[in-house]
DNA sequence: CTGAAAGCGCTTACAG
DNA sequence: CTGAAAGCGCTTACAG
């Protein structure tokens, strides 16, 4: 292996010292514009790169950052959280920062272990992407470690998080629904399950509320177990003329359902759906739905996260994401 | 913030030397056993971790690994390659190693611009998962890293690949489809493509051959262009009893194409797809496909990669990781 | 079995 | 504007 250009070997080569190569290869105060630009162009010539383990150690950073994914989130079918991942990837390498992915497993969610990552100090803060148990929050927040919500919430209001804004999006996709005459609307989702699918519950609930609309509970579907699992529809006797649907998912499957009862979308039944990932165009038809903005949830939990390492005792509190509506193909409107 | 536990906190906590610190934690020769216990006790009760900064520049190595995928092959409705990442970054962590994901823009592969993480020296390896063009091959080779293929190959036979053995997997497909009495078999996909499509094709042809059934070119139909952009697929005037696809995408694009054309599967033409992914079972009916099998290939490729690290100049070659068929609804026996 | 010394490559005061 | 000194936390020879 041929050996590592060190600062030394350019400082030699110049003829000046190891600081002044240090303080004109990250442009500080202190040396001559021309001297600066010749150790720049020796470093080039002789293929310098830094050592980023010298400089952590030496300032007590890794300029890496954990994110961290409970396990039941990363199935197969469920590629959402790991596109986030890459966004947030992209986003920190922006600032010369790195993400390091976890998937945290249901064992150790369960036995409260700490990712790896954190008893190899690997990471400067840790981002936590997913809903998870409130004592592995706990346990967390016990660590002193920079850490950060994404896409969930809890009652630590001690706590920082980034969130897309689940009410607000299924608030306005349901004024829509209503501008278009409907007043028979289901939701479909188990409110208690995640409070992403609470939060968009009650922006549908707060859009009945304000127009008049009596909230039924029977119209108020569940799609999942207590485990998160996805269940079988439970149809109610009397049929709504469009179903507000947590997830895109579960708007593909409430389709699939009605259709094979015989029903026509959105002719005889609208639904709509919510985030806008794959299962949206492989609908048929295409969903209307909100669209989650992925990248800005990515930058907003850069920024954040990378402010509370500068400044560990900043509060930040619970930033909002807005989405966006999407139209397509999956409503009608009544006349 | 609390000042960081050292192992010099321990050792003077303890009344010994950081040498022997170390050697105690890290269950080195040279330390009693009773003091060891004691060591370690202490370091416990103290909430001690490692700083692998000051580790990483002791001994020359960061105990990361970048994962490079070219961004063409992350889009919304492409996880494979994430989901490939994961299992990576899980086999990593089981060896104290951690990954570092770098989505490769199309323009810095045009520009043939290294990624960050090379010039951060923030890595001991690259693997590269997903083929990239031949000037970028070449560059990445140039640069003294340990460099490993995942998923692709070409002409550099010193470059060390691990693939899935698509030639084998597509082969015993046909075998399969021969055996049910289909005589009359295409292929769907463009052959020039990826070499992955190219050895699924061969793997068809060899199987033709094995059975004296002759290669028809009007069966060998294109899927995509030369960006790798799926395009509509031409069908042929005479179609075939059975198509082979490349992948279930492609599988679940062909079974909707024949449905359009009124057709049924599988009882007037049978599909088989490749990957059993998302679309295997999102199709109708769910397709006989070939499971890639993600965590052998995450697996091998962490150990081959490490092993290239240990061992600089030890060849590897080409890993093969074996699928298996899925077999499911898409098939029919001809009589 | 235990420890004093040296060094990995960098950056931050501080002195000139 | 330039540089000698010190130190970040660890581990590897080496000496006792």
């Amino acid at each position: 292996m041929s050996k590592h250009i060190t600062m030394k070997d350019i400082a030699e080569k110049v003829g000046v010292s190891t600081v002044t190569v240090s303080k004109a290869l990250n442009d500080k105060e202190g040396v001559g514009g021309e001297l600066k630009q010749k150790i720049k162009a020796v470093a080039m010539e002789l293929g310098y790169r830094l050592n980023t383990a010298a400089k952590s150690m030496r300032e007590g950073l890794t300029y890496n950052i954990g994110v961290v994914i409970p396990e039941r989130f990363t199935g197969p079918d469920q590629s959402f959280y790991l596109r986030v991942y890459q966004e947030i990837a992209k986003a920190l390498e922006s600032h010369g920062y790195y993400g390091i992915l976890h998937i945290l497993s249901s064992s150790d969610e369960q036995e409260l272990q700490l990712p790896r990552v954190y008893y190899d100090r690997k990471v400067d803060g840790i981002i936590l992407l997913g809903q998870i148990s409130k004592p592995y929050i706990e346990l967390m927040n016990s660590t002193r470690t920079p850490i950060l919500f994404l896409d969930f919430y809890d009652d630590h209001s001690d706590i920082d998080a980034v969130v897309t804004d689940n009410f607000y999006g299924a608030y306005e996709m349901t004024n829509y629904l209503i501008r278009l005459g409907h007043r028979n609307i289901a939701f479909v989702g188990s409110i208690h399950s995640t409070s992403s699918i609470q939060d968009r519950f009650l922006g549908y609930y707060k859009s009945l509320l304000e127009h008049r609309i009596p909230l039924r509970q029977e119209w108020v579907l569940h799609d999942r177990d207590e485990h998160g699992t996805l269940i079988d529809i439970a149809m109610p006797a009397e049929l709504p003329t469009a179903f507000v649907c947590n997830c895109d998912q579960v708007a593909y499957l409430v389709v699939q359902q009605l259709k094979n009862n015989g029903l026509r979308i959105p002719e005889d039944c609208s639904v709509v759906g919510f985030d806008n990932d794959i299962y949206a165009t492989l609908t048929d038809p295409h969903l209307t739905t909100v669209e989650v903005d992925i990248e800005q949830l990515a930058q907003s939990s850069t920024q954040t996260m990378l402010g509370k390492i500068a400044s560990p005792d900043l509060r930040h509190g619970r930033i909002v994401v807005p989405g966006k509506i999407i139209y397509r193909d999956s409503v009608r409107e009544l006349l």
